[in-house]
DNA sequence: GTGGTCTAGACCACG
DNA sequence: GTGGTCTAGACCACA
């Protein structure tokens, strides 16, 4: 019950980030957003290393980063799905986090010297295309 | 005024970022921010190097980088100051980098799961807080 | 500054546990009981591969671990240190995971037909083994 | 009094155990607190399996480990039955084992920074509740 | 079939 | 020199 029919995870050979980083932040970001809804069976590992023409072990680091935060949770033999969600970080750790995700942020954008109303108009909509979550 | 006191960059150990990179971000910030004014002197290679306790190969790495980027001049016997601006990127390097930070930015913050109208205040307050920019 | 001697961990072939959860569980115990202080520079990953005799990846695995958990920290190209403490986990992820702990642990304990009592000895000794927490 | 009438064991999906092992865990806690009593017939394989549906393997896995450990006992053609108690285990193996346990325990309560005391007051109550042991 | 671990060896960025 | 990532291929436990 509940399969996945293909998981589209796309990795970008620009992209700076290492691929398995790619595939942590886009599992996550389809969990946040609810495309992956709990319960839901991820694509095998070796099924997604050949989707995306990598090796399994680049899949299967990923996939245990996503299992060790709490994203997903694996049933032996069965293969990964999508954990429920609970609250893994303490409120300081959050705060901290977010804290530094922004400091680099706004050090990037003035860097670019780009307008404080561009950068949040941007965001605005970027942040409200995740607005639907879980509809579990 | 064309001599830089101390030029007060911090190197964070526990940043993720690599040293060289804290420092063209710092400087950049500093010149951004109009803290670091057209004409001003940097400090020397070594004397950064000495007063950050780093390698001076580093301190070298990042004033290269903010050179061929733009923000910095040497003068030959002199030293480094900061650059007239000019157009320091391209308008369509500008809008790639500025693409990246976004995702970037998008994707901590909702893997932190915070909502959307915290992360645009936050940000609202921290950008105003650069709105008086360059006094040249 | 601060250097490890020789950091005495052990691996034992005959531990169910798999190798690199023995390094994990090694060095969250050393850091526990502050026989590694904070700001202390942990062997090299080649270094306590070669020295265990394992393959550097191996070794490598568990100081990811141990960095995302945020035991340790890295410097670039230095090598890897002991993190300064911070709350890394929600008050009720802590009691969620010490919950299951203690069911597993009574389990085996009732499993097995040892007497309560011989059980709370044998744990109050080892636990108070590690009383003297960091002297930092 | 023969005969069991559902034998509640649960099956958690999250539970990082196998299944196999938590059926185990499950009748050998059972028997040890009186709850499945001496001649106490256990479901069948079959039942069990479709009741938790799960593999029937899985499940005869489970009292194969069961039976020779000396918990259960097969009587021909009549189905598994709780065995006389008799010393399941050497003392050796169950110092061996309880050494394992009280381990691994101890790694955990560590790592999650709790304080003996708590430990200690916690499983003090967790095992009075086991007090009651088998009535034959 | 599934995921999990380990080995071996390569390449990269950083200092 | 340091750690970090990726590939390739092997072996294991579990269902």
């Amino acid at each position: 019950m509940a399969r996945t029919q293909a998981l589209m995870i796309e990795i970008a050979t620009g992209d700076p980030r290492p691929i398995s980083k790619q595939i942590v932040d886009g599992v996550r970001m389809k969990v946040a957003t609810g495309e992956l809804q709990l319960g839901m069976q991820l694509p095998s590992v070796r099924g997604l290393a050949q989707q995306l023409a990598i090796n399994p072990n680049t899949v299967a680091k990923a996939y245990a980063e996503l299992t060790s935060e709490g994203w997903l949770e694996s049933r032996q033999g069965l293969g990964l799905f999508v954990a429920p969600p609970r609250q893994r970080l303490s409120a300081s750790e959050r705060d901290k986090r977010f804290d530094e995700a922004v400091n680099r942020f706004v050090h990037e954008v003035v860097a670019l010297d780009i307008g404080a109303e561009q950068v949040l108009a941007r965001l605005d909509a970027e942040l409200l295309a995740f607005a639907p979550k879980k509809t579990a």
